[in-house]
DNA sequence: AGAGTATTGTGTATTATTCTCAATAAGTGA
DNA sequence: TCACTTATTGAGAATAATACACAATACTCT
């Protein structure tokens, strides 16, 4: 069940919040991500720079932030010293990732299993849950045999 | 199987690395925190200053670094803009958190099919495996019931 | 349409982390 | 034990991601 632009809206003035025209273009930039892609701040800076939709910056940081708490985006980490962003999708296109920490290589893969027991976690504290993420840092083959040093 | 001054030199050595007090001292810190604490780069420089041992940021972020690519430590990137340590500790330690994206409200649990999903999803790609942990954003119960926006 | 207020864009501030480089000291082998 | 090589440290400056302040704009509701 993706988002449409009034299913966006009525979440967001549930809250007392509106829907913009950069919120909208920003959820649809990321409703056409190819699968296996995630974005920056910057990226989606970019990106929306080129396609015609200019929005500032600070829009931007602020958009996703909302998205992300809303459970509409994924907030990930890999190990780059910034955010990525991705559309939080249910089963059966939730996923995870395997990170080579020193070039960044990201592998996604699908567990069930994972989202089962992190539904299951935050219910039994009474949390309520947004996104559930299970990361793996590694190291590539590739970085394995390089010798260099870090 | 904790480490030595001896083990923890042999592993440096081995990679042409090698010790150093600080090193030695970093680590113990980590060694006796409790369980359930987790250490920023900021909160290391202040414990090892007030416990006589001053070290420069600098070979603090350096040397924590170091030790999570060596898999000694690991890198927990929670809600609050800026990276935690802790011992990255074997079954039965090894944990997984759970966390409020609103106020930082952390919780850890135990799962050890994660910890095999983990080992196999890496070996069945070749990498070298460092850590692995499940990630779990959700809004703890206060938090759901303040109105507070953001 | 108008009131009330959430949101935007611009510019600036903050802050975690990295970088530079000269001084120091760990490892190694004679 | 003593040099020799070079990894490491500490101090400070630099970087880069993200947050903030505020006046102008534009949603939403009546
Ligand atoms: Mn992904
Ligand atoms: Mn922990
Ligand atoms: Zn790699
Ligand atoms: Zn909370």
């Amino acid at each position: 069940m993706a988002y449409t632009a009034n299913s966006l809206k009525a979440e967001l003035n549930e809250r007392g919040w509106r829907l913009t025209p950069q919120r909208e273009v920003i959820l649809n930039v990321f409703q056409n991500l190819a699968e296996g892609h995630h974005l920056s701040a910057e990226d989606l800076y970019n990106e929306l720079q080129s396609q015609g939709d200019p929005i500032s910056l600070s829009t931007i940081y602020r958009t996703v932030k909302l998205m992300a708490r809303m459970g509409i985006l994924r907030e990930l980490e890999f190990a780059e010293g910034h955010k990525h962003y991705e559309l939080n999708q249910p089963y059966p296109h939730h996923h995870h990732h395997l990170i080579c920490v020193k070039c960044n290589k990201t592998i996604e893969f699908k567990s069930d299993s994972i989202l089962k027991l992190g539904s299951k976690t935050s219910e039994k504290e009474g949390f309520h849950l947004l996104d559930c993420q299970l990361l793996i840092h590694a190291i590539c083959p590739q970085c394995q045999r390089s010798l260099l040093p870090g």
